[in-house]
RNA sequence: CGGGGCGUAGCGCAGCCCGGUUAGCGCGCCUGCUUCGGGAGCAGGAGGUCGGUGGUUCAAAUCCACUCGCCCCGACCA
């Protein structure tokens, strides 16, 4: 405990799944619930997930959507409606099929009073959604129809991760309907986009940008489109999907209306997602051996100030000092609103405090005592940089610079994960060579390894399967920058010519 | 659901193989004193139906059976 180099335990080398659970208790993040699967977001985790999405709705919006929301019940005939999607959801379904509770023989309570349909728990809302829709669109007026809205789902999960993977989860659905296949993909697409680009400027992680393979997409979707990020173990986080539902769930749900030309036609609808498995990226994309590193975008607080007591005379002078300066500071203006600033009064061992805050990955700590007071100084550390880094800098300098420290902050964290990227993506041209990149070194206790593989494939699901059994590897996505790229080359599984690129990886 | 690991104080663990006094240790927590640019030191203290149920036994944290939960790997998925 002494002398202890950095606050996690194990390190992301020693063992990175058992690290990624150590950084969320030590931050704060959440818990296991006593209801398996589930986990509580505590109020660190959870203002993180307020400013994605406050970020992400104020971007719906600006892209014309507008927030509604719909039952967390769907009927379970609804489901029935769409064939692949059944089959895709079916196996993870929380069913409802009672609405009351009695008391039974051994005097706790049972189930009573059947339900005539049972009630599925939302595991997505494509089919209640496409029900409304179907009333709302009448004409060709009414469309386009851009609707988004933030609620909680269920799919019931064999395996969970906390934020990664949970039965049940925040998240948050767009669902749009067009006259044209053309609106229809154009949106698909503007809604990927703006992932991405919340993503890179906003969480500091830089993407991948592709379309998912037949195998891989949405159940019911024409097209899956989704934005691919690389953890710092190298796996990849699906971090966000767009989908192209082509007339799908139109004729689904029923949903028609009558054209300029008098014509009575089915309408092109699009749905889109992300969740909160966004604060798990952020975690692994970020984080060092000290815990969680938040970007200055996203984070609850951008400054903490530690006020310093060497003695406890100095306290009244020393809080009303650290007061005086948060209330400076809460004038400035950052990312468009006033910087968020706490000053850490708690009666804890300075060491401790300064460690604790370290873990939750507060960008910047000043640590202010009489030393500093007296020479109008402000003592500096940023989270980006390691625990035991500081400079002084003038109280006023600091002030005035503390949105630039910011955004030096934010810009740096982005070129880390943005070298993490590019590093470990490889162009490979053999199997031997791709199966060598997919194999650790050390079978029984695997290293981090690997990377995303970029290479010609010819889409075959035989080899897709292969491979998946083999290593692991699935096709993450087949990138869009690499699509305008008519280059023709060979397949690195069976030689045959073709003009696609994909990305291999292994994946959360 | 398959394979592996693990459930003993809030957290991390020892004890279990070879059953036997009041079940320990570190961190945290509470109190006091001392420290005070620091993940403090000393002293005292609170906190456990040893995951649960059943069995074997004079006696079970320890042996047996069943069960529940957690973690890792796999299948599946945002």
């Amino acid at each position: 405990m002494k002398n202890r180099k950095n606050a996690i335990s194990p390190t992301r080398n020693e063992d990175y799944p058992e690290w990624y659970q150590e950084v969320i208790k030590a931050a704060d993040l959440a818990e296991n619930s006593p209801v398996r699967g589930c986990m509580v977001i505590k109020p660190w985790g959870f203002s993180i997930w307020e400013n994605i999405k406050k970020e992400l709705d104020k971007r719906f919006k600006e892209t014309g959507h507008q927030n509604a929301y719909f039952p967390l019940f769907i009927p379970k005939s609804f489901l029935e409606k769409e064939a692949e999607h059944v089959e895709g959801f079916a196996k993870e379904c929380a069913v409802v099929t009672h609405h009351r509770l009695e008391k039974g023989k051994d005097g706790g309570l049972v189930p009573a009073g059947e339900l005539e349909e049972p009630l599925v728990v939302r595991p997505t809302s494509e089919t209640i959604i496409g029900a409304m829709f179907s009333k709302w669109v009448q004409s060709y007026r009414d469309l386009p129809l851009l609707i988004n809205q933030w609620a909680n789902i269920v799919r019931w999960e064999m395996r969970t991760r906390m934020f990664l993977r949970t039965t049940e989860f925040l998240w948050q659905e767009g669902h749009t309907v067009h006259a044209t296949e053309k609106e229809a993909m154009e949106e698909t697409l503007k809604m990927l986009n703006v992932y991405a680009d919340f993503m890179e400027s906003d969480m500091a992680m830089p993407v991948i940008k592709g379309r998912k393979t037949e195998s891989e997409k949405f159940p019911g979707a024409d097209i899956t489109y989704s934005v691919e990020a690389m953890m710092q173990d190298r796996k990849a986080l699906q971090s966000g999907t767009s989908h192209y539902l082509g007339q799908n769930f139109a004729k689904a749900s029923d949903i028609k209306f009558l054209d300029r030309d008098e014509k009575l036609k089915y309408a092109y609808t699009t749905s889109w997602g992300v969740s909160t498995r966004l604060v798990g990226g952020l975690i692994m994309v970020h984080g060092d051996d000290d815990g969680l590193v938040l970007p200055p975008k996203l984070s609850p607080l951008h400054v903490v100030i530690l006020p310093v007591l060497p003695n406890n005379k100095f306290k009244n002078k020393v809080f009303e000092h650290c007061d005086r300066i948060k209330k400076q500071l809460s004038k400035i203006i950052y990312n468009n609103s006033p910087l968020k600033v706490f000053v850490d009064k708690s009666e804890i061992p300075g060491g401790r405090k300064k460690w604790d805050w370290v873990k939750k990955g507060v960008p910047i700590r000043i640590e202010i005592g009489p030393k500093e007071i007296e020479k109008d100084e402000v003592t500096v550390s940023r989270r980006d940089t390691p625990a035991q880094e500081n400079s002084s800098l003038k109280t006023g300098k600091f002030i005035k610079n503390a949105p630039t420290l910011l955004t030096s902050i934010q810009n740096s964290l982005y070129d880390n994960a943005l070298r993490l990227l590019k590093y470990n993506t490889k162009e490979i041209k053999s199997k031997e060579d791709f199966y060598d990149f997919f194999t650790p070194r050390n079978i029984e206790k695997p290293e981090i390894h690997g990377g995303f593989v970029l290479a010609y494939f010819k889409e075959d699901e035989e080899i897709e399967k292969k491979i998946q059994e083999d290593l692991n590897v699935s096709i993450r996505c087949i990138p869009l920058e690499e699509e305008n790229n008519k280059e023709e080359g060979k397949c690195l599984f069976t030689g045959k010519p073709t003009r696609q690129k994909v990305i291999f990886g292994k994946a959360y």
